[in-house]
DNA sequence: GATTAATGAGTGATTACTCATTCATAATAT
DNA sequence: ATATTATGAATGAGTAATCACTCATTAATC
């Protein structure tokens, strides 16, 4: 139970903030994940968060930019979250830590969890880039840990990169189908059978007990 | 190799046509998968095609209509292959028909691809409805064919719904992730990997050589 | 000469963003 | 207490640019 060394970090974005600003984030969050940051006016911002269409440029340079911070904001999250799970011993158990939060970040602001799903490849910035060294993205962070298992030697080398999209990918589409109107109830419901399937993926068995 | 049954459909958008309206549906398609539908004008979509903007309104109702066009094409195609692959004997089989052609039509019109890929949530009448009957998304027609997997006691019953999600995903996340400049190459070139990913995930092994 | 293909200037609506003004509150002076 | 001044929060009318789309006109083809 080491997994408490994990502590979530503060919401990027302001939660229940009574705040102008804070309503003109989730506003903006809500419209930006329905519509896209393209599909979406700054008046309709304002009047969905109950505010004039100039107090938006108070807080934020531009609309682009409002749009980016919230991108950065559960990017960072999730990114953070992956490269915690380094701290747990084995392979098996950073995928059971990985799973568990993801599912959980997600289902804790389903909103804009579904505004990274559907948008993030409107910020080329945040998404590519394959630099080496610090992982600045979720695919980025859990291509290492593989890597890190490879040279262990607790799977077989092989291309770390596209097993870190498969992997992600039987978590993250069933997110996305979740998104497009495919399941209902909390992503978390399926924690397990995720967990089974990665662990499948990778060559290791669920039978592992104690740890 | 019964997989001749299967023949690929004709080109929905067309590809190396020289008409006027074979132009603007490739500048449009390039440019929607590029920026979203929402991020491109009519007018740089005829300047990128070398037409006017008046034409664009000679061969489609508006732009909205345009973009649906190319989007229900590669919907349709990809629907359809994936139904196609029940007429393989097992599920092992299916498997491998639709890992193999997801790749190939992927490789064969990246651009129009990528654009489903991105921005297929632009277009909820495409994507959700889980209505029962006939298929119409990918998605669907995967869980069809677990479910009918699952009838004849090839796999243990479960929830096909989230093991279509996770299976699709295999194949899909990687695409994504390509897509978003994690990796090089063609897709197809993973083929091997993918399926044998889908195989432990449904809890079948790859060690069946006759087939 | 008749029919279709193609043009591009023109339309009203909408866009992101600015800025002079007003409002609310708090600090200071009397 | 009351009046005065100071300060940042908030407004919304205004601006130039761009938007999707139309249509009278011209070009091309049969």
């Amino acid at each position: 139970m080491r997994e408490h060394d994990y502590h979530e970090p503060a919401r990027g974005v302001s939660a229940v903030d009574g705040t102008n600003k804070a309503k003109i984030e989730r506003a903006a969050v809500w419209l930006f994940s329905e519509h896209g940051v393209d599909g979406v006016s700054t008046k309709s911002i304002a009047q969905a968060a109950g505010v004039s269409e100039g107090l938006l440029y108070r807080y934020f340079k531009n609309k682009e930019t409002l749009a980016r911070e919230l991108m950065r904001a559960i990017h960072l999250r999730l990114t953070e979250m992956i490269m915690a799970a380094a701290r747990q011993e084995s392979l098996a158990d950073q995928v059971s830590f990985i799973v568990r939060h993801y599912c959980e970040i997600a289902d804790d602001d389903w909103t804009l969890f579904r505004y990274h799903i559907l948008h993030l490849h409107h910020f080329p910035a945040l998404s590519d880039a394959p630099v080496t060294g610090q992982p600045t993205s979720p695919h980025m962070a859990a291509a290492q840990l593989l890597e890190q298992a490879m040279s262990r030697g607790e799977i077989p080398q092989n291309n770390a990169n596209i097993l870190a999209a498969m992997t992600l990918g039987i978590v993250l589409h069933p997110a996305q189908a979740k998104v497009l109107g495919a399941f209902e109830g909390p992503l978390s419901a399926y924690i397990d059978i995720f967990e089974r399937g990665v662990l499948a993926v990778l060559g290791l068995s669920k039978d592992k007990a104690g740890g």
